[in-house]
DNA sequence: GATGAATGAGGATTCATTCAT
DNA sequence: GATGAATGAATCCTCATTCAT
């Protein structure tokens, strides 16, 4: 690749990232649904031309959404598993770092809205269920085996904090009274979990 | 009103619930988004012009569905603080309710479709949201005052229940690797609160 | 046809009386286009259904009602001429009738509306036009033998008048702020015409 | 605003007038009522799709039309009094140009159609027929001082020379028999003023 | 006769997508 | 690349008309 050819490809790379950071807004304030191109193409500053040169359609925007959000998600589980301490720690490190992503106002409302999507740009969610649940049932496990975590069905127990989760991020969408109160604690949360 | 118009007043109303039925299903189906109004006719077995005698417009039978749901959860959040026992019972008997409501395939897919959808129609759900919450933070109130509830901020325990239970309704959605797992049972639930 | 027969016949004349009585406000409140077959049958008191046993559809009660008021100034144009007296004195005698035909509210502003509707309504107003204009030709001409009325192209007086008259049935369409000023007296009308 | 701006927006208005030019022609062919949206994009050489881009709706480009119309009567009113000569040359001048203006086949049947159509867009008729009447009643006043104009109400008279002037306007949609006569010259309209 | 529920065709409207400039 | 005018297919929605009761 040349260099001006790199150039046009950063250059690139950075419309597609401005698209999404504006979408994400547009599509958090209005809904998915109520969204046209065009207000996409507003948002981002351009011409709606211009923005098919970068996605073929607004699913197409909707899924790329998902994806940062779920591949940034699974990084995150990820690297718990890598963090220092007891699967207790560990599971604090990652509640902690879960309910710090969800301050970011936009990123959650629309993984909310997934489901009343056409179901082929939620693929990267289910991967990130899965990836998730698997972490989670893992640390649940090593969890139970040290005393720490309470003694039920892990399947059940990595499920029901997923769902408060997941709960927790779709609150702005459902749930507008309550939106005063702050975010809960990372230890509220994992006294679902505690033994 | 005559007898007649006590009858035609029952088909009437029939019809509607028919429609709305059959709409629920539909719209778990296949997304709010790509049903179309010929869809609901259909599966109404009706003619479009006759599903419009009963309903404006998509969104209004999308409404209907979300108030039918919204009161029949506030009637259960009502009827806890009538049961018998002490607070935490009461929250038992709710939870257990609440979790018996989530088998019936239809509702829940739906609810949380509302986030996708214009705003106006989210209205029955702000309401159910607000009325659950004060049930809620009363009964953990009268649970810590008892020592039963764990001692934390009320507000924000209400609000991690609900977006729990939130989280449930909302993942056949979401996590649909995680269906085949059984709803959790409501003292998984409850350990949230417990003291 | 036998005593039944003529009663019942009788009735359904009534009815269609009673229906072209309500049609007429309602075309002249809501406009002809506007008005929809539910509306008539509304505002005669019966279903739609049976609206259609007496007229086929809106354009045929609207041409039913073209036609009753062309017939009447019709009768008035020929009344007209077997009155005694001058040919001016006949012109004033049909100029004051028709002023008063105009103080009936409802039946002018339907006339004014027969230019926006499909042409085949409009053969009554066709005929009224052709009789109206030959009767006042030959009470102008007259006119002008006598020396009442002015020396000019008496198919140009002709056509003036009638559409001054016209305009006047009219007004309460397109001029309402001059609806205040009461309706001219025939002379002022006849200072057109006058020697 | 940049040179492109201006082009096209200039561009833009063409467009706009274009449609309304052949709306008028279609609007006054077949009448407002039976023109579908369809016919006046047809006709304009365009999808209906663009012509939504500059109107929302058949009842709008009709509004455009009347506005124009009355618009341009208005004006022509205004011209009127800074004439040079008397008031009674001024209502001459008035007359004339009137009657020039309704030379032009589309404008006045398309006026005539107002009154059968939703009211929202009669309000330039409205506007117009206030500026007419003030304008008229004003030289009358003038003309009487002078011993041009006849002794009556200016009131009435005022209203009688306008509904004059909108039946002979309308008289196609009416009296479709006379068209062939000629247009009556102003001195024979002004006769209904003269002392 | 009388009702008004039911139908369906016709027309309105929107908006994703293309394309000439 | 960039624009936004232009298209047309998909869908909504209305309402005249019919028909079972």
């Amino acid at each position: 690749m040349s260099r001006t050819e790199e150039a046009s490809q950063r250059m690139r790379d950075e419309r597609k990232a401005q698209i999404l950071r504006t979408a994400a807004e547009v599509f958090a304030r209005q809904g998915v649904v109520s969204t046209r191109i065009s207000d996409l193409a507003e948002a981002a500053g351009m011409s709606q031309g211009l923005l098919y040169r970068y996605f073929a359609n607004k699913e197409e925007v909707y899924a790329a959404l998902l994806e940062r959000a779920s591949q940034s998600t699974i990084s995150l589980a990820q690297a718990a598993l890598e963090q220092p301490g007891s699967p207790w720690e560990q599971l604090h490190w990652l509640t902690e770092h879960l309910l710090l992503g969800m301050r970011q106002p936009t990123s959650l409302p629309i993984i909310s809205q997934a489901s009343a999507i056409a179901s082929s740009a939620q693929e990267p969610l289910h991967r990130l269920g899965k990836v998730l649940f698997l972490v989670l049932r893992q640390l649940i496990v090593a969890g139970q085996a040290k005393g720490q975590a309470v003694q039920r069905d892990p399947d059940q127990l990595a499920m029901l904090y997923c769902c408060c989760l997941q709960g927790l991020a779709g609150r702005q969408g459902l749930f507008r009274e309550m939106t005063e109160t702050d975010l809960p604690d990372a230890d509220a949360i994992l006294h679902l979990l505690k033994a």
